[in-house]
DNA sequence: CTGCCATTTTACCGGC
DNA sequence: GCCGGTAAAATGGCAG
């Protein structure tokens, strides 16, 4: 600990205020996005599904198809086939 | 492309897109976040005392908020809201 | 509310305490569950699919077609093909 | 079935019936609490503030706790360990 | 039926 | 590079 009771209680001060600001903003945009969701879903779309298409966006098609075989391979060892 | 089984396919697109560059944004000052910690990190602070603390202002100030919402429902019950 | 500084208080705090007690048990499964994916990954099984198929067996089949239908729609009116 | 594409599916099914049934347990001590939300409703209770009750009891916990782990921290830091 | 809240799940980050 | 834990997102459930 860089100092006890001196100058480092101002900068550890700072630095949590800062990452505090940043963390208000994250809060801020998360709203916003909450709000286009539901904006959408008063035009007739459906958040769930659209949630997914961002997810699915966010993959590589390598990743996608990855993640797709291994769950038929856990669905067949399971007979759910 | 205007319209696929009934879903205005521009439309979607436009939401879709807002929610991505929100994302970005929010990553963005993500990243902002890690680096405070990582320079104070640098200056001899530790990181997870840090998180900590961070954590447990926000829990205060959560505490806080709910107490001032009790006390709301409390007066709403008796009549005083 | 049922009473003020009365027989009321005692009551109240008996189901506050009843629920407390409920919340622990749950807890306590919860916990149990995580124990559980935890032992199949150490046996090599991918916690997430596992997850999934959970998921899965709980919806009926026609609820599953249902929303994959939704998805696929989407992803057109999209593009994602 | 022994075995699908190298997975072994009498062990999944192990793992899998497992989860659910400790999912179906909670989902009876849901049911009861709910019940005792209920009971107390109608005994005139409101079943919101005791809502509210219970989560600030549940943070007040969380809050010494986290007070605790950061002392705790505190002491590796300076050593004290 | 809608909106809210709790829980669960996922993704990230730091440490080993 | 992997694992564990922690924070954020998402889904599901309940109350109004």
């Amino acid at each position: 600990m860089a100092e006890v009771g001196g100058i480092a209680g101002d900068q550890l001060r700072s630095y949590i205020e800062r990452i505090e600001r940043l963390e208000e903003e994250k809060a801020a945009l998360s709203a916003d996005t909450r709000e286009v969701y539901s904006e959408a879903k008063g035009n007739g779309f459906d958040v769930k599904i659209m949630r997914q298409i961002v997810r699915l966006r966010k993959m590589d098609t390598d990743d996608r198809s990855e993640l797709e075989a291994l769950l038929d391979l856990y669905k067949q060892a399971l007979g759910m086939g």
